[in-house]
DNA sequence: TTGAAAGCGCTAACAG
DNA sequence: CTGTTAGCGCTTTCAA
């Protein structure tokens, strides 16, 4: 900025002045600072421009890693972003999503101060509100959270999926639950039994495992499951990662997907339709929660007055990773 | 920072060299100083920090829009850097790749100076390098390049492409390029050229049209292509959302892919297997790009010496959007 | 209409 | 071993 005002002949104050679109400086002046600007290619830190001004045009979204799930969200949050005026910042504390934990507070408390006029936070345990500053979670923690909240029906959707695999006949039926301290996880698992209960059929809890919702951490409780003797004929997976690792280790022990072992997923994340054979699944709207967190943040920081939870509908998505019992 | 200071009985300075782990403080007052950072759960604010330090352990990615392209990108780098020390920063400026050009230019002027230890630029236009601060490219802008680049072998994948439609018997072969100033679209390009020419057979001029890379800006060329009374038999895509797009115009206009159309794409996208029929494609290694381009950058900043240009392969990926002539 | 000066939260010399 | 001080690039009074 220095460089700027010295090229054109005036002190930084006036340069930033003109970057801010302030009044009170002369006509003449803005248009040879910003012929300046223009030239010399002029981008005011954003660093330093958050660290004074506390206000930076700049959104973010925090997020303990980008898989798919995320990174869906993103592309939502890209699109309705888009013209608002706003940019926006995806932030990943990178250890991953099973070191660290508390990662969201981390994150959100090297950022808020400065940097970021908001945050939407994706599956977070714990937040803290700090006042005057917006946060939205999608997906968020168990218990009764004052956050504002983007999610869907985690509940319909797992009976939807349980009542999919019922109707096919199967009654030995596994389920690999989630991180069990998200709302979603628990909120699928007691759709799972309620549909269960409903139905008549009694829940084994020993093909009841939780799967943590990644790849790596599922492997495990679904090799377990697949391990029994009397083993499952269909397993209902927390998240569609879980059902494609749930799929890899059925492969590996040389289970035959839907002949031998049907699965069903949850989220519908693009990587569902992949897989071989392509996951049947639940849908949640990803994109489009996405777009509402990142809408219901501009309307916080607006000061909008709207309804601060939203709940999207899901859906069953039927591929070919489940076949009728027997 | 004053906060934990004040509680600690101890000045700024001292609590700074704590964070840092700086030598020349007291066992029992790096102790007690930690102790109250984590009662307070203190963050150090990146952007004082940055400002201050220039060391800030983030690395940027910086990109147009949040799309499946650099996603995919994303995912691949979120993973490499695991374990490495370093966050990650994606960066958007939120304009969508219609609007503003230069947008790389103004977000690494915005984010370089302070904030990230070094920035990926996903299929950036223009980027003079700043001295001493490093920066690599995926899929970059034509023409020679200083930068490290990361790209595929996006000529043999065209012609891959091109060959799979010849041996399909398709002759009248129309081809929606991507945006004309990337490097990759070029290649694409000449590389259905070079196929046609090689198997003796005629391109027709006006079966060529840029598409842009995006589903937006691909829609009217598919368009006209597939409106001219001597309409392609195939169509080679630019990329997997140019394809995606070409494929809903040709069902708007009553057309059925593949029986009516043959559509070939180029990336592999996940998007590119839940479109119906699923779209055959050129595969492109994204996420092992996003990793690639990472490592090198990494490396870049570690003074690592090493090839600056990674090149991966690309391969045919059948799936159902193509069909025999006739 | 302009610029001098203070200060945002932090780090690095340096003095004590 | 600890604190004082200056200053990173910017914005914002406030006085000229």
């Amino acid at each position: 900025m220095s460089d700027v005002a010295r090229t054109a002949g005036v002190s930084v104050a006036t340069v930033s002045k003109v970057v801010n679109g302030r009044y009170g400086v002369a006509r003449a002046t803005v248009e040879r600072v910003q012929q300046v600007i223009h030239e010399l290619g002029y981008e005011a830190s954003l660093g330093a421009q958050s660290l004074r001004s506390h206000r930076t045009n700049v959104l973010g979204i925090l997020l303990a890693e980008f898989e798919p799930f995320s990174t869906e969200l993103l592309k939502g949050a890209s699109q309705e972003v888009a013209g608002s005026g706003y940019q926006l910042l995806a932030y990943s504390s990178g250890d991953g999503e099973g070191a660290a934990v508390g990662w969201e507070r981390r994150s959100l408390a090297r950022l808020s101060g400065t940097l970021i006029d908001g945050a939407v936070i994706v599956t977070p345990t714990v937040v803290e509100t700090e006042n005057n500053f917006h946060v939205v979670a999608v997906d968020p923690h168990t218990g009764p959270s004052h956050l504002p909240t983007v999610d869907s029906d985690n509940f319909a959707g797992a009976v939807l999926a349980t009542n999919y695999l019922l109707s096919l006949g199967h009654t030995r039926i596994g389920h690999i639950s989630g991180r069990t301290d998200l709302m979603s996880a628990q909120l699928r698992e007691a759709g799972f039994r309620s549909a269960m209960a409903e139905a008549g059929v009694p829940v084994d809890e020993r093909l009841v495992r939780p799967g943590g919702f990644r790849i790596e951490t599922a492997a495990g409780p679904a090799a377990e499951l697949l391990g029994l003797a009397d083993r499952p004929t269909a397993i209902f997976a927390g998240n569609d990662l879980s059902a494609i690792s749930t799929m890899a280790v059925a492969r590996d022990m040389g289970l035959c997907v839907p002949d031998d072992l049907s699965v069903i997923g949850f989220d519908n994340v693009p990587e569902s339709a992949l897989v071989n054979p392509p996951l049947t699944t639940i849908m949640q709207p990803l994109q489009r929660m996405g777009a509402e967190a990142l809408r219901l943040l501009v309307d916080l920081i607006a000061g909008v007055e709207r309804d601060t939870h939203i709940r999207l509908p899901t859906e069953l998505v039927i591929r070919s990773s489940c076949r009728p019992h027997r």
